[in-house]
DNA sequence: CTTGCCATACTTGCATACTAGCATGCAAGA
DNA sequence: TCTTGCATGCTAGTATGCAAGTATGGCAAG
């Protein structure tokens, strides 16, 4: 008698270990997986009814990407969702999306303009509360960005640290200002038609940083789902904007 | 009687798998294994004399930095030289130290600059012919600048991405143009000290661009190091440099 | 009731065994 | 000579077994 294949959907004939890691990421990013949970090798293993190995490699991965603590001996656990790392992404992310604005607003491809512009209507014609389609079409207007600069390999590179702060946007998807992000999608495209590499940049520093003005209000509203080193939120040390006059020292943000 | 423990040392006491990573890491950054050479988890296994999980788990993390491809049923091979990895990792690392030279010359931390100096002291120091010395040196120079941002963190993120890059480092290091860089260095800091970000952030992108000069050259003394895609070597996309008046489209660099 | 010890049942790290795909070389046939 | 099929030995993917360290719960001694 063949033996039930698995829980769910899991094709044993392509390679077990990247579906292995695909279902588990999903499962914490989405929270289906509350930090700190404990969860084993053997478990998994039997849940979706192969062996430990597959479940071992995934679980590496997992933990490369800061979404596992592996604690030899003793036990594997989710992450919680550390707030420094959050802040770390969020500054590599915006650094190097600055830079390939910069790229574009010199010498924007022909037809991006119009591709993104395009782009723009589809999300505007959004709901507000479709949240989770937004995201989706949040990032395929960067990534269009990253590959219309030929730097589509780059942006694959910084997926992996899109973890950290895809966790912390399915937690603010409730009260996501999606019309806002839209606005300064639009601006963005309005600065790149008019070759203004400052205004492109400044907005596009403006627009990633929304996500880290939420984040004391969901951290407060759910403290266990998160890492702070002692109990508080330094304020995160950002990239001076440009295009402003330099205000006193460093007086960008301020946050608890 | 005790076997022979291994070939070369190699601590049984403490956790296998990060030792084998970091000694086939080596090997291949120092060229010692060449590219496109294949190796197997069988032969290196026995090679150190340990099973093969661990290797097969040092294969996967290396695989992930781009060193390795692993063909299934096929062989496992060391990568060439990517050069569009080459420079999307080039990209990458001056997109993330532009933004933190742009902390640092905005409010550069007391003692900074004083430490800094006293790396430069060393690096001059040095004899024009240790290039592998100064390569180690100058890491520490650049994570200094990193952690002193606050944004150490971050640093270790892309620590990953650094491979593909010092392998050509180590490559060229005959050709080091060793007091260039030194110089930039020196530059780098005196713009800190005049709290100058343009300054700071136009050096340090020029400075980064150095290994990617002698790469053509590099490329046809050993072109079968590398990995072209139609044997062609596509000019580098480089963010503009800032401070310039622009100059007609992005003539910044012409290679090949 | 508290405290310290110990058996036990976990955990992951490592080793080994098995499966299936692929490359290679040789032999048989045209 | 060239082609074709197969045997053989490789590869990595997966499964399972073993070792060693850790947490836990119960029990005994105080």
């Amino acid at each position: 008698m063949a033996q039930m294949d698995s829980i769910a959907g899991l094709d044993p004939l392509r390679p077990i270990t990247p579906q292995i890691t695909q279902l588990l990421r999903a499962r914490i990013i989405k929270n289906h997986l509350a930090p700190g949970n404990r969860i084993s090798e053997t478990e998994i293993a039997s849940t979706y009814n192969v062996s430990r190995q597959p479940v071992r490699e995934a679980f590496i991965k997992l933990q490369e990407q800061g979404l596992l603590t592996v604690l030899p001996q003793r036990g594997t656990f989710v992450s919680k969702i550390a707030y420094q790392a959050v802040l770390d992404a969020q500054f590599l992310r915006e650094a190097i999306e600055a830079d390939i604005l910069l790229i574009l607003a010199s010498a924007p491809p022909k037809g991006l303009v119009a591709n993104l512009r395009q782009q723009l209507e589809t999300q505007r014609a959004l709901g507000p509360n479709d949240a989770e389609t937004f995201i989706q079409l949040d990032e395929t207007f960067h990534r269009t960005l990253a590959e219309a600069a030929g730097k589509g390999g780059a942006w694959k590179q910084i997926e992996g640290l899109k973890s950290q702060m895809d966790r912390v946007r399915f937690l603010a998807m409730k009260q996501f200002p999606v019309d806002k992000l839209i606005r300064q999608h639009g601006q963005m495209v309005d600065a790149l038609e008019q070759q203004n590499p400052t205004l492109a940049q400044r907005t596009l520093r403006q627009h990633l940083r929304e996500v880290l003005s939420d984040l004391p209000i969901i951290i407060k509203a759910l403290p266990d789902l998160f890492d702070l080193p002692d109990g508080k939120m330094p304020a995160p040390l950002n990239t001076p904007l440009p295009g402003s006059r330099p205000t006193s020292k460093g007086k960008s943000n301020d946050a608890a």
